[in-house]
DNA sequence: TGTATTTTCTTTGTCGACACAAAAATCGGG
DNA sequence: CCCGATTTTTGTGTCGACAAAGAAAATACA
C-alpha cells in the first residue's frame, strides 16, 4: 500500500477540501483507477489528503447520492458496480437523453452556448488526431454536455451528465483492455450535428443525434460481445 | 421560536438518525412546512432532535443532491426555490417522463407492478371520494411512480420521481392558498390509463400518459394565471 | 478435523469542541 | 444625520475522540 502520488497536502481554504476529495474520487471512479467493487477506506483517504473524517463522509454521501459509490450501512462503502444486466436501460435513456438534449439546443441554444460547443468539438477534434482514446471518451462527453447547457433544461441536464459519466466509465472499461479506436466518423457527426442546430433544425438534429446514439450504443454493444467470445475461448 | 411537537426524542437504532432527519425535513419541504426560502439552522434542528449536528449536515447534504436544498458557502443552507421563471422546463420533462415510463410499463410490467399500481390507484380513488386535495396530490404522485416502477428504468425513475416531488411542492403552494379541487376525470384517465398498460398496448398508453400531462400542466398553468391576475387586483 | 462460540479488531456513526468566515451591531468621524 | 471602519455575534466547516456494529480471528468442544 504505497501512498499514491500527486497529492501534496497543500494549505487549503476553509470548504475547499470536500470538493477537493469529491473531484478525486469522481474522476479515479470514472477513470476505473478504483475498479466497480472496491472498497473506500475512510482513514486511509483521510491520511492520504491529510484531513479529517468529515469532508471525506459528505464527499462520500454525495456521490453515493449520484450513484456513483453504495454505502453499506455499518460496512464499508464501495464503489458502484455497473450492471451490465441491465445495460439496456442504460442505452434506452441515453439515446432519448442524447435525441431530446439536442432538440432543445437547437431550438433554445443562444451564441454563448454555440461558442462553448464548438470549443468542446475543436478539443474533440484534437484528441481524435492525437489518437488518444482517453481523451477522445472525456471529450466527447464534454461536447454532449455543452449541447445539453445549451438546451437550458436542468433536469435533462442532469440525467444526462449522469448517463455521460457512466458511459464514460462503461467505456473506459473497453478501451483499457482492448486499446481501441474510436471511428474518426464521430468527428464528421459532431460537425453535422452542430450545423443542424445552429440552423435551429430541430428534425435534424433529432435525426442526427438518434444516429450519434445509435452508433455508440452499436460500439459498446459490439465490445461487449467481443469479450464474451474472448471469455469463452479462455 | 417554540419547539415544534411531534419530535420526541426517543431512543435511536446506530444509523437512524440520518433517515429520520432526511424524512423530516423532506416532508416539510415538499408539505411547504418550510417555504421555499426559508433558513435551516443546524444548530436548531439538532437541538430538536436531540442528536448532534453531523447526522443533521449529512441529511442537508443528501438534500442538496437532489436540489431541495441550496447550500451557501460558509452561510446558511435555505430550502430551494421554485423557478417560476423556468417552469416551462419543468413541464416539458415531467411531460416527457410521463410518456416513457408509461410507455416502459406497458411493454415491461410484470404482474406484481400491476398489483401495485392498483393499490396506488385504490388509494388515489380514496383521497377523491373523500375531496381531501392534499392526500390526491401525494397519492397521484406514487400511482405516477409505481408506473415508473413497472418500467424498469432506474433512471427515468429517479429524474420522475424529482419532478413529481418538485409537481407536489407546486401544487401545495396553490391547493395552499385556493382550496381548489382535482377535477375527478383524473381517476377515470387513471383506470384508462392502467388498461392501457395491461393490455401492453404501448401507443395508447402513450396517449392517455400525454393526454393526462397536458391535463396537469394546464391546471398547474391556470392557477398561476389565476395568481397573476389576482396579484394584479391588489 | 470440523463446527460452534467467544474474543479481538477493524471501520463506521455520532458526538462535543474549536476555528474560521460572513453578516450584524457598534462606534467614530464628517 | 449619514457613512465607513471596527467589533461582536452568529452559524458553518473541520477536527479528534469515543462507542457501537460487524467481520475476522482465536478458542473450545465434539
Amino acid at each position: 500500500m504505497t501512498d499514491k502520488p500527486g497529492t501534496l497536502p497543500a494549505e487549503r481554504r476553509r470548504g475547499e477540501g470536500v470538493k477537493l476529495v469529491y473531484d478525486i474520487l469522481r474522476d479515479e471512479i470514472l477513470d476505473l483507477v478504483l475498479p466497480p467493487g472496491s472498497p473506500i477506506d475512510e482513514i486511509q483517504l483521510a491520511e492520504r489528503l491529510s484531513m479529517s473524517r468529515t469532508p471525506i463522509r459528505e464527499a462520500l454521501v454525495r456521490l453515493a447520492g449520484e450513484g456513483l459509490v453504495t454505502t453499506l450501512p455499518n460496512r464499508s462503502t464501495v464503489v458502484s458496480n455497473i450492471d451490465f444486466l441491465n445495460l439496456h436501460t442504460f442505452f434506452d435513456a441515453l439515446t432519448l437523453m442524447y435525441r431530446v438534449t439536442s432538440r432543445l439546443a437547437a431550438q433554445y441554444h443562444r451564441p454563448a452556448d454555440l461558442e462553448q460547443i464548438r470549443l468542446r468539438q475543436v478539443e474533440f477534434a484534437g484528441a481524435v488526431a492525437a489518437e488518444d482514446a482517453l481523451a477522445m471518451i472525456a471529450t466527447n462527453r464534454d461536447f454532449h454536455a455543452a449541447i445539453a447547457e445549451a438546451g437550458h433544461n436542468p433536469y435533462y441536464l442532469s440525467l444526462f451528465c449522469r448517463l455521460l459519466d457512466e458511459g464514460r466509465r462503461i467505456l473506459r472499461l473497453y478501451y483499457s483492455s482492448f486499446e481501441d479506436r474510436l471511428p474518426p466518423r464521430y468527428a464528421a457527426e459532431h460537425d453535422d450535428l452542430i450545423a443542424a442546430i445552429e440552423a435551429r433544425d430541430v428534425e435534424a438534429a433529432d435525426r442526427l443525434a438518434t444516429a450519434h446514439a445509435d452508433q455508440i450504443v452499436r460500439q459498446i454493444q459490439a465490445m461487449i460481445a467481443r469479450d464474451r467470445r474472448q471469455s469463452i475461448t479462455l
